[in-house]
DNA sequence: CTTACCGTTCGACACTCGTCGAACTATACG
DNA sequence: CGTATAGTTCGACGAGTGTCGAACGGTAAG
């Protein structure tokens, strides 16, 4: 059940994370991760292949976005909410907000 | 002296915002604004050719992050920071912070 | 052991992006 | 007019990205 695999609080780089946070369907994941706490990969609806969706969380977590854990045959994830806001205080709140009101 | 090509403030879109955002050099411009209040686009100092220079700045133009005023040969530019605040509170103010510390 | 399931990895493809130099536009100054 | 200056535009190039299907790998269930 343990098992990880991102960056350090303190190694996580802004212009990654704007980066990672600049593609519609990872917004829009970020979105969902915020509304249900904690998730597995697949529970969440999207129309993409299922490559392209491993490629998607792949790239919040190498961003230090995400915190992904192994259980068993699924990936539960969740954001890393207290590492990005005590790294870049307020950042994802306001993007949260702004993916919500969009 | 009065010239202008951006986007209204509500039709500014978080993903090109946080795309526009996302590259260490427009990075670099956007803290330089900030310090300076208003600047022409030339005396910020950046070791790049002045065809990126002015592909960078016409990035943050279009994403709305940015506005130009054109006098004479010169372009003046300065962050949109009312309209990117009331349109997504607090991310400018938190990327701009984050930008700072790294 | 066999099957089903969840997700990753691996090319491959089209597209975008950052970068450059060269040519161009437009204003300002002799 | 001629020249200098500030930026833009135009290919072009290499690197990166989003997307897919197919193949692979582990875990759980029959």
């Amino acid at each position: 059940m343990i098992e990880l695999a991102q960056p350090d609080a303190k190694e996580i780089v802004l212009a990654d994370v704007l980066a990672a946070l600049s593609d519609p369907v990872r917004l829009a994941i970020v979105a969902e991760l915020h509304e249900h706490r904690e998730v597995s990969c697949g529970s969440i609806h999207l129309d993409i292949a299922k490559s392209t969706r491993s490629h998607h969380f792949k790239v919040l977590r190498e961003a230090g976005i995400t915190w992904t854990r192994i259980d068993g045959v699924e990936r539960y994830v969740k954001l890393r909410y207290d590492c990005l806001e005590q790294r870049f205080p307020g950042l994802l709140t306001s993007v949260l907000a702004g993916a919500a009101s969009a």
